[in-house]
RNA sequence: GGAUGGGUAGCCUAGUGGCGAAGGCGGCAGACUGUAAAUCUGUUACAAGGAAACACCGCAGGUUCGAGUCCUGCCCCAUCCA
């Protein structure tokens, strides 16, 4: 399933194959939770901007519109009109997310609703269910993703928790893909590496699960609050430790910074919330760092957001114009930002391959991190 | 000309003797990493100084230990009546 390509150095240019089509690596997924790109993006654009995974999510699909109903209506693909992979994350982060309405037990969690206060139980087996239901390409193994305050003692007896469930994840994985009553019967299951910043527990975790030859392998639990120097740390100590026939996945990242450290480490996917949440919130990623177009010095900007992209947002429209759409609250000047930044991604994930397969992805790294890193970003990141 | 209700920071508004004046909008910034986020946080009359306190609350007087608040006069606004 996954055919590696290229290796230049750590970095690695792979090719995943899955029933929905070929994802190329590395890649950066496109959150879209709730089965939507927040900000009024819709598949369509999605084709536009050249995503090629979009990423939904098994806790807030369930609580709305649920699972059966999105089964009833043929699964995911189908009912958000997209033919392309998707993976679902599995409700493992809301664990971490949502940890003032939960209770974590050896069965499972139970969850109270954010949206209206109903008890949910989700154990490995039920998100299992939930996922085969929403029939996406990918499952990730239901997890804990533990704080980054934890302790040590905290950390290692999630981590032992998370393996039992990814065991019992995988054989309710194994058993869903045999019934004739499964829309995606090859649903692919990515177990969860997890361990905090205690580099010994995360590599006996990752020999432990590396034993159960899964799909892919991600690494979780980072990004929550740690440095950068200790998420690479961390990457630096564990990525060898997980197969290398098989892709890896760096949960809820990052910053361009952060993918283009983390390719260099042997990450081969990524997701993370930032050029939505970040576009819709004005900021916008360019070549020369991150702009807010909230800010009163693109009162009269007329250029694009960034000269020479060829984005649905920079193609028409300036940047005068977004801000004034931003300060209207007019919801189209938040879509032309996000629509900017996930292309932005998209755009330097396929300059990432590109560099790899033609062995010069060091140079590229330094060349990019100097036109993207900002005084801000420098200032958080030492490495 | 008469009646009534009002004038509180750029705008709107709370306030009926302890105000060192609350809140919203607008403005200016910041945060956000497997999305409880179209959210959240800070800041916002002006110039100067000071350790700190430190706003002409339409204007001018008055009562009071103390007034945005009570009294008197004036100015302005809105609505209504002639």
């Amino acid at each position: 399933m996954y055919e590696l390509i290229k290796k230049d150095g750590l970095a690695r240019r792979g090719r995943f194959r899955t029933v929905h089509g070929v994802i190329e690596t590395p890649v950066f997924m496109n959150v879209g939770t709730a089965a939507a790109i927040k900000g009024a993006v819709s598949t369509r654009d999605l084709q536009e901007i050249g995503t090629q995974v979009e990423l939904s999510n098994t806790y807030h699909l369930h609580v709305r519109p649920g699972d059966q109903v999105i089964k009833k209506l043929g699964g995911l693909h189908k009912f958000m009109v997209w033919d392309k992979p998707v993976l679902t994350d599995s409700g493992g982060f809301q664990v971490f997310s949502l940890a003032g309405l939960r209770k974590i037990k050896e069965e499972g969690v139970y969850f109270q609703s954010h949206i209206d206060g109903r008890k949910i139980f989700m154990g490995p087996e039920e998100s299992m269910q939930i996922q085969s239901n929403l029939a996406s390409t990918i499952a990730m193994a239901f997890d804990e993703c533990p704080s980054s305050v934890a302790n040590r003692d905290y950390i290692q007896q999630s981590v032992d928790r998370t393996t039992r469930w990814l065991r019992r994840c995988k054989e309710e994985m194994a058993r869903l893909n045999q019934s004739p009553d499964t829309i995606n019967r090859k649903q692919l299951l990515f177990g969860i590496n997890q361990g905090g910043i205690c580099e010994d527990i995360r590599i006996r975790h990752a020999q432990e699960i590396a034993e159960l030859d899964l799909d892919g392998y991600a690494v979780g639990g980072l990004a929550v609050g740690e440095s950068h120097e200790e998420m690479y740390r961390i990457l630096d100590a564990v990525v060898p430790y997980l197969p290398a026939h098989k892709p890896v996945y760096l949960m809820g990242v990052g910053t361009p910074a952060n993918i283009l450290e983390a390719v260099d480490r042997g990450v081969d996917f990524f997701d993370c919330v930032y050029p939505s949440r970040n576009g819709r919130h004005g900021h916008v990623y360019t070549n020369e760092g991150k702009l807010n177009l909230f800010n009163a010095k693109y009162e009269l900007d007329s250029r694009p957001i960034e000269e020479g992209c060829t984005c649905p947002a920079c193609q028409s429209y300036s940047r005068a114009y977004i801000r004034h759409l931003l300060k209207a609250k007019e919801m189209l000047g938040m879509r032309l930002c996000v629509l900017h930044n996930l292309y932005f991604y998209n755009t330097m994930m396929t300059e990432i391959r590109t560099a790899i397969e033609e062995g010069r992805y060091k140079e590229y790294k330094k060349e990019k991190l100097g036109k993207v890193l900002n005084l801000h970003e420098l200032a958080k990141s030492p490495c």
